[in-house]
DNA sequence: TAATAAAGTTAGATTAATCTAACAAATAAA
DNA sequence: TTTATTTGTTAGATTAATCTAACTTTATTA
């Protein structure tokens, strides 16, 4: 069995290596990521690579190992299932079930999260777009790309934020953005990436950065598959 | 902000102050309730008496404070609230939602109990027939009486158990016994009070123990009301 | 009421998770 | 290729919760 801490460092190795495209993770990186100090982090991996959950040797990257991942993404199958919940049955908004969910996934009963799943209709993707793990830890892929990729006079659909800080959410929702929106990129300067969109009807101007952190799919390109038809749906 | 630990002893002082129906608690009581050894109770009760959550003096008996109490209303009502969801929506059984609402209880989100107090649409008992506090800490009381105190040739209604453990859930159901049954205590023995009971118009016998842990309400006493016509529901 | 038992306390140790401060290794830059 | 910077490690300390073992107080009972 697993401290709740320890299902955090799990996590949060496999977060990393998945956002950064890397199995490999660093000390530091790791520690910033959990916001404690590098001290900390060693320590811990230390007593993961003991129970087997990491490999990794001294001065050396971490990975995880085939048990480490599967715990992990455990802990992020129970996080967005309880995310999914808080949004649809609970009524949370999208920007406040994050943290909660922090705590929910810790709770161990794997009745709990197999009844959970059944109650929820097993569903495949959280409030932020984001796949969850089917009970074997299967995850469906969406091919996206971010917002920021989209050339300028093409559609997409919104399917899930990179930044899930409440802050990030709250902004996105002021802008007019939601899951499933569509998006028209009308313009872009070329200076600074200033993006002119489209949603509903309603025009607006987003940083490069926010672009950066919304995943979209083309609307031209089919469902399940990259954005294959530069023709139709360009990539910058 | 209290810690797992500190919520789980002052549920328990206010648990076993109510079950013994004396504010005053013992060291030792305590700490067999909770299963740790009197030393380790010792220590906690300094640290929530520098809180200002309990009153105790050196070899003098523990009371909560009314903010110690406040905080034990808040656990066992979340605990309770917790109970009833994965009884009433994850389909749990009677004798498993204890283990896990254990878990559950020290989440803190005080818009998720409100939220999911709304979900299960503001319930006022568990599924064990114990009373769930509202939202400003108050209880429904329900005058009940045990089993065993039930007069021979009287009908009652079960409506609680006092012994929430899963061994012993699971024995009342191999009884043929739940909540709100109708229960005829046909006779007893004086030798060993094992008393012959019909449930659905199924007969069994039940020992003195068994029928100490479950709260009845008399078939004619009004409810809401002790117990108050001994002529026509008469108390041993 | 003195002896015994029960209840409660203290001191010292352990484990998990964290920190700071000092140090070592690896990498990047001049 | 040496120096500087970044990255990672170690040692020693702290806090929370627990333990064992020895001790003290209070309560019981013979």
């Amino acid at each position: 069995m697993l401290t709740y801490t320890e299902e955090n460092y799990l996590k949060a190795l496999f977060k990393i290596s998945f956002d950064n495209d890397n199995e490999e993770v660093g000390t530091n990186e790791l520690a910033t990521y959990l916001a404690v100090k590098p001290a900390t982090a060693n320590d811990m991996l230390k007593k993961l690579k003991d129970k087997g959950l990491v490999d990794y040797e001294k001065y050396g990257k971490i990975t995880l190992t085939k048990t480490g991942k599967k715990f992990a993404i455990d802990v992020l199958r129970k996080h967005r299932l309880w995310e999914t919940f808080l949004f649809e049955k609970l009524d949370f908004s999208w920007d406040e079930v994050h943290e909660v969910a922090e705590q929910l996934e810790h709770i161990q009963s794997q009745k709990l999260v197999d009844k959970l799943d059944k109650f929820l209709n097993y569903p495949e993707f959280d409030p932020h777009g984001d796949t969850i793990p089917n009970k074997k830890g299967e995850m469906k892929v969406q091919f996206k790309k971010t917002l920021s990729e989209v050339a300028v006079g093409s559609s997409c659909k919104m399917v899930a934020v990179k930044d899930n800080s409440s802050s990030f959410l709250q902004y996105v929702v002021k802008v007019g953005l939601g899951i499933n929106n569509e998006i028209k990129v009308l313009s872009k300067q070329e200076y600074d990436k200033l993006t002119d969109i489209e949603v509903n009807g309603v025009k607006s101007s987003v940083s490069q950065k926010f672009a950066e952190n919304i995943f979209v799919v083309c609307k031209n390109c089919a469902v399940g598959k990259p954005c294959s038809e530069p023709s139709v749906c360009e990539i910058k």
